[in-house]
DNA sequence: ACCACATAAATTGCATGCAATTAAATTGCA
DNA sequence: TGCAATTTAATTGCATGCAATTTATGTGGT
């Protein structure tokens, strides 16, 4: 590449893949906002519905959140009646996070919002996959080089 | 793709762009911290060592961000001496940002960062250009999808 | 048992993002 | 010209993200 293109806004991956999350991300608010909630609290839901009874420490692991983020989260969605927060007595230092009866039966409202959003974009499904999966790993190299930097 | 494994978070291309988005990201802190700005101020930046003497709108525009978020940044980068914000007296409506000559020379010392980022990864430049291709198709898409939705 | 160290959440402070509203300026048209 | 509709920034309010610190709890070694 050229050299003075190496600071070209459009030649950058990390500032397409902020753009993208962002767009992307508010293709979902239409579908979400029927459901009462944010798309961080849907991803969240993501993972509960997957998991259930999970410590924060380890929600933030599947979600690459921290418990500066989470806490006022789950919070929130406790105040929803979707999950309950509670200190695990084998140790107190955990808070385990349990859904309600309600916050499992928004599963089945929520379970047609994935092809709904893609439907409104060309992406075929292996199209999906294909860039799904270069993304995964792109974040766990760096999520690996941060921690390590961190040493 | 079986049908339980709809809402399976890491099936979601949503979320594999919200983490990868914020991972990537954290990749650049350490290099942004030594110029003493944020990311965000960072693609601003990238935007206006590219064209500058544009409209807040057209920033925006540039950058997917509103007046909300602009704003703010474009006053903070001010009082970093970094550019000026001064209101077009063809359309006072309009605000003009100019680089200052300390804007224009930051820009040497972020020139290496894209590599230096990078280097930290396994892509190599095909697979970068290939991924922030999709990601560009993508996000052109979804962009026009929620102002289509808006009408 | 004691204590230094480690671990998990919560808290604090700051910087976004973005919807919604407001204020000022411009435009278009009767 | 006059004025309604439009356009651009700024403001407001709320929800993240995340670094850094604090608080509470657990652990390991002596």
């Amino acid at each position: 590449m050229d050299k003075s293109a190496l600071l070209e806004l459009d030649n950058q991956l990390c500032f397409a893949l902020y753009a993208c999350s962002r767009e992307v991300t508010k293709l979902y608010r239409p579908f979400l906002d029927e459901l009462g909630i944010t798309y961080t609290q849907y991803v969240t839901l993501l993972a509960l519905w997957e998991k259930d009874e999970v410590a924060v420490k380890e929600l933030g692991r599947r979600l690459y959140l921290d418990s500066g983020t989470l806490t006022p989260l789950l919070k929130k969605l406790e105040g929803l009646k979707l999950l309950r927060r509670e200190r695990d007595p084998q140790d107190e230092r955990s808070v385990i996070v349990r859904l309600t009866p309600e916050g499992r039966a928004l599963k089945e409202r929520a379970a047609e919002i994935p092809e709904r959003v893609f439907c409104q974009t060309s992406l075929t499904p292996e199209g999906i996959e294909s860039l799904r999966d270069q993304l995964r790993k792109l974040t766990v190299e760096a999520h690996t080089q941060s921690c390590d930097a961190g040493l």
